[in-house]
Parts: C-alpha cells; sequence; structure tokens
DNA sequence: TGACTCATGTCAGTATTCTGACATACGGTG
DNA sequence: CACCGTATGTCAGAATACTGACATGAGTCA
C-alpha cells in the first residue's frame, strides 16, 4: 500500500542511495549465482583466490568484508567440496596459503560470467563518463570514511 | 603481509567498490551508534518511522533492505523498549502502522546528529558537482539492476 | 636471551537474519 | 455470493555471521 505510487521522498540521502544499490547488487548476484549452488561470500572467495593466489584465511576475509571466523568456516566447506587446497602445515609464521584447485577455478568461471553479466547491466544505464566517474566518486568515499574526512590529507 | 603495500590491483569492478563502500558507511554507522546503543537496522527503522509515520512492519523491512521476519522482531524490542508503539487491532486489513512514541523520538535525534556526521564525512572529499552525479549514478544503477538492464526502457 | 607487540588460526557461545510455511484480510472477477 | 491472487503478520527451524577468548609464531627492542 503506498508503495509504488507514494513519492518516497524518505532520506534520498547519499548513504540510503548507497545501501539501497548495494543491496540491489546483492540481490541480482545472489539470483544468478542460486542456479549455481553459490553464495556471494563463496563466489567472493574464489574470486579474490583467482587473482592473488596464496592469500590467507585473515587475508580473504578482509577481502570479502566477513570476520577470520566467518571466512574459515568458508574455507573448510570449499576445502572438503574440493575447490580448494591449503598446506598441512604453515610455511611461514601461522599463515596458511590457499590456492584454488582445478575444479574450483572451473566453477569461478562460469560464476564469473554470471556475476559479470549482472554489473554489466548495473552498468548499461551509465555513460562512460559516468562509469569512470563513479570509480572516483566511490574510491573518495571509502577513502574519507576510513580515514576520517578531510582531515586526513 | 603484503596488504598494504602490495598494489591490491584486485576486482576494481564497479560492484567490488560499491560493496566496498557500503562496508565501510556501514562500519562507520555502526562506530557512531554504539556508543548510544543502537545498531544500523535499529536507527534505519527509527528513520524510517519519523519520515513516514504509520508505516507497516511489511512497508518497514522493504525500507531497511530486511525481510518481514526480522523486522518484526526488532519492531517488538522497539515496541517493548517504548520507542514505537504500534495499535493491538488493526485498524484496517492486517497491517499495523507503527508510531513512533515522544522517547523514541529523542532517542532518534542523537543518532540521527551522529549519523549525519557519517554522512558528512563521506561527502567532504567530494565537490557539489560530483555530489550531484553520485546521486544520478546510484540511482541509474538501481534502476538497471532492479528492472533488467537497458532492456526496460 | 627475554619481554613485548602484533597478526594469525582456532574454539566456543551468542546473535542476527533468512527460508519455509500457515492463516487471515482485502480486492477483483465470474 | 464464491473463487482466486496478492499482501500481511506470525510461528518454527536452519543458516549465517559475529563477539570473546586462547595459544602459537614472527618481529622488535633492550
Amino acid at each position: 500500500m503506498s508503495q509504488k505510487d507514494a513519492g518516497v521522498d524518505l532520506d534520498k540521502s547519499l548513504g540510503y542511495l548507497l545501501k539501497e544499490a548495494s543491496s540491489a547488487l546483492r540481490a541480482a548476484m545472489e539470483e544468478v549465482l542460486r542456479p549455481l549452488g553459490m553464495t556471494v561470500t563463496h563466489y567472493s572467495c574464489l574470486e579474490l583466490l583467482a587473482q592473488r593466489p596464496g592469500l590467507s584465511n585473515s587475508e580473504l576475509a578482509r577481502g570479502a568484508f566477513v570476520t577470520r571466523q566467518s571466512m574459515n568456516v568458508l574455507l573448510q566447506t570449499l576445502e572438503r567440496d574440493g575447490y580448494v587446497t591449503r598446506p598441512a602445515a604453515p610455511p611461514v609464521g601461522k599463515a596458511l596459503p590457499a590456492r584454488l584447485t582445478p575444479s574450483g577455478r572451473r566453477s569461478l568461471e562460469k560464476a564469473s560470467a554470471a556475476v559479470r553479466s549482472v554489473e554489466l547491466r548495473m552498468l548499461s544505464g551509465l555513460t562512460e563518463p559516468e562509469q569512470t566517474a563513479a570509480f572516483g566518486i566511490l574510491g573518495s568515499m571509502i577513502h574519507s570514511l576510513r580515514d576520517g574526512g578531510d582531515a586526513a590529507g
């Protein structure tokens, strides 16, 4: 009731829009990943590993925006299912470098294609200059949020 | 190891950046909301209610990007703590219109100021034209994601 | 060498959210 | 009036992620 016809002049703050966009992206990714039996975090881990082989559990966790503990649970599943391998003993320190197996790489290929289609759809409404601008804008927002605004010149 | 000095040329896809920005924003919000004993979803619900009094549980859920079930749990807590009121019986249909109590409104004021400071910090790295562009860009991305790209002219 | 700090992996418990399912209430249609 | 599709609130169970805490390994410094 009053969902589509009401003006919905809610916040329309950039923060709300950002959350809305992120939510829409996640939903779209889940939709195309589900038929492949993969979750977004699942995919993120594999993609991270493909681009930077040998990442440790903690590094993977940071890259996927989850805790070490959550990523560890996921890695155990991926390892059990044969998508990822980790040495029995750490080569140095405590960090166990993870790597994709051929099976993991194959699985990632399909998922990667699916996700790419979502990203292309997301970009389809933007002009090239807008796409370039989006990179800079999001980058600036992240930087300001992390370093504390304009204080960290 | 190799976290700050490595190039981190990861995806750098717009999707990843969007997730990164959203994650940074959420973390920043949690940080300023925690001293007030509030979570992000908690705050979102109150803010939604302030701007659109009488929203139902389902409508609030959509606005906060969670399920009806999750929002219902939250609403019960907010009701118990005296921040929100709902009539015992639905005036029409099954939807129970929720409203902020004076206590809820007071609580929201502080939270709102805190969140606003975060949003200002996020915007501090952007020029005015960039801020305007950000609205349009995020809006376009959401639209394309929801309606299926350029197919829905 | 010994103490200190930091990062990592891991265990345990908790919290939050989600999926599935059901009954109810409104609106449209025959 | 009866039927059907949609939307809502709600209950129950499962999945997921988080916080807290601990021991280990590496680097630094006296």
